[in-house]
DNA sequence: TGCAAAATAGAACGATCGTTCTTTTATTTG
DNA sequence: CAAATAAAAGAACGATCGTTCTATTTTGCA
């Protein structure tokens, strides 16, 4: 092993909404720019399928020179895992926060996380893929999946123990099966919309929303009738074929 | 290697329900044995990660022996889907199919699932793996994986429907939307199960099933009160860890 | 029992993989 | 501007992949 092997100096410098780069060291921006081009691949082929040599000709650069900033694939698959996480708490969670406690906020991360649920339909999600891949390879990978998406689940379970505090769902209301059955949502969605292609999953995953909070008297608690709420301005036009793509 | 290695006979040869293997062509026989044998490593690693080098040390063969029996690797990937559409509807749609059409049915068809999803809580689903690996990968592989989860959620939604004509569920029931919710509570079950390694997530989804069914008067409709059913004799005992085994 | 046909083994192929090592280029710093 | 250092390129490695081709063994039937 080399003698002088850099201790790695791991993570972004420019969290993307900061500021320019700014005359940070080169390194760390290209690293940036490889661990983005590698997100790109592995929501499409998944984290598995992540191959360096891909991801250099993507980059247009070389294998060594793109695995000198990592060290190893596995490093880069955390990269990538760690990127993910960031994406997802800067889109779907810390806007959730700005709406006040309870059934306001739990609505809000559902329909943040159903909007990006379905974008992802036309590029992946590494918290599914990953999921597949990665439950019966324990390692540092696996691990970095698990604890990003519990403790989004930890955090939907927060928002819903809130609105049960607040008097906005029922005193008996389990939160965890909520949570559990708002997962299984958007699974479901994922699942038929990305795969087989399914007419129409996304009202069903709000339809679905809807019932759990009727049933568990989130309906008539406030004026939060989300289910109702047209699918936005711009609806999302689901399945409606991109260019294919072919991989190799 | 020594000359005389007895074929490992490996398992049973008999198609299950189907008459003895009789005295059909040798060849036929091992390749069912391969066949078997690539499902119960695609299960673990997936249709991706199945090699042929692989499954031909599981087999004590040699690679070009297992590969005569397909002729490529696309075909052995179909072959297992096949044999896995062929258990599933043997485990789980065929034994519904003696229940009463209606709730009844309905039901028995959930539980089957669930029951057989808890099972691969260990072992791995293709339905799901292989969702994930082939959902923008066109090609027969991906055809014949659509093709079963269709027909089975058809199938589902079939049940659905009867139960509604039999005035067991209320008349405004929209099946599509059952069967969506059904599926979803399936997928987060395994997602949690197997992934995450959440306690619990059984009596998750069948509450979950029990609350669909309350939602669209099933409950009441009729002695079906399936979600109170303690969980079996043989209580399926999930987070109890089995002895990891490393794949490399 | 003998012989054709089927089944399997064995070796080799080109390709791609992650990784290492060495050399060259680009960047930062004094 | 020059020296020091970081970043990238390039070539090569062993391993594994699916696949092909040719022998060899095993099987089923006359």
């Amino acid at each position: 092993m080399s003698a002088t092997q850099l201790p790695l100096k791991p993570r972004r410098a420019a969290p993307a909404s900061e500021a320019a780069p700014k005359n940070q060291h080169k390194g760390q921006q290209t690293k940036a720019a490889i661990v983005d081009a590698a997100l790109g691949l592995a929501t499409q082929i998944g984290l598995e399928g992540l191959s360096i040599g891909a991801l250099a000709e993507v980059m247009r650069m070389s294998k060594s020179g793109v695995f000198a900033h990592f060290g190893s694939r596995e490093e880069l698959q955390i990269s990538v895992v760690r990127e993910y996480h960031r994406r997802f708490e800067e889109e779907v969670f810390l806007p959730a926060l700005r709406q006040p406690r309870g059934l306001p906020r739990l609505c809000a991360m559902f329909q943040n996380w159903m909007n990006r649920t379905s974008i992802e339909i036309d590029s992946g999600c590494i918290y599914i893929s990953g999921a597949v891949e990665f439950d019966d390879r324990p390692g540092p990978v696996r691990d970095a999946l698990a604890d990003s998406v519990q403790g989004w689940l930890a955090a939907i379970n927060r928002a819903v123990a809130q609105a049960k505090e607040a008097g906005q769902l029922s005193a008996d209301t389990d939160e965890g099966q909520i949570a559990f059955e708002i997962h299984g949502l958007i699974l479901a969605l994922h699942y038929e919309a990305r795969f087989l292609k399914t007419p129409g999953p996304i009202a069903r995953a709000n339809a679905g929303f809807a019932n759990i909070l009727a049933r568990n008297g989130g309906a008539g608690a406030g004026p939060f009738e989300l289910a109702k709420r047209p699918p936005k301005a711009s609806p999302i036009s689901l399945i409606s074929k991109p260019p294919r793509r072919n991989q190799p």
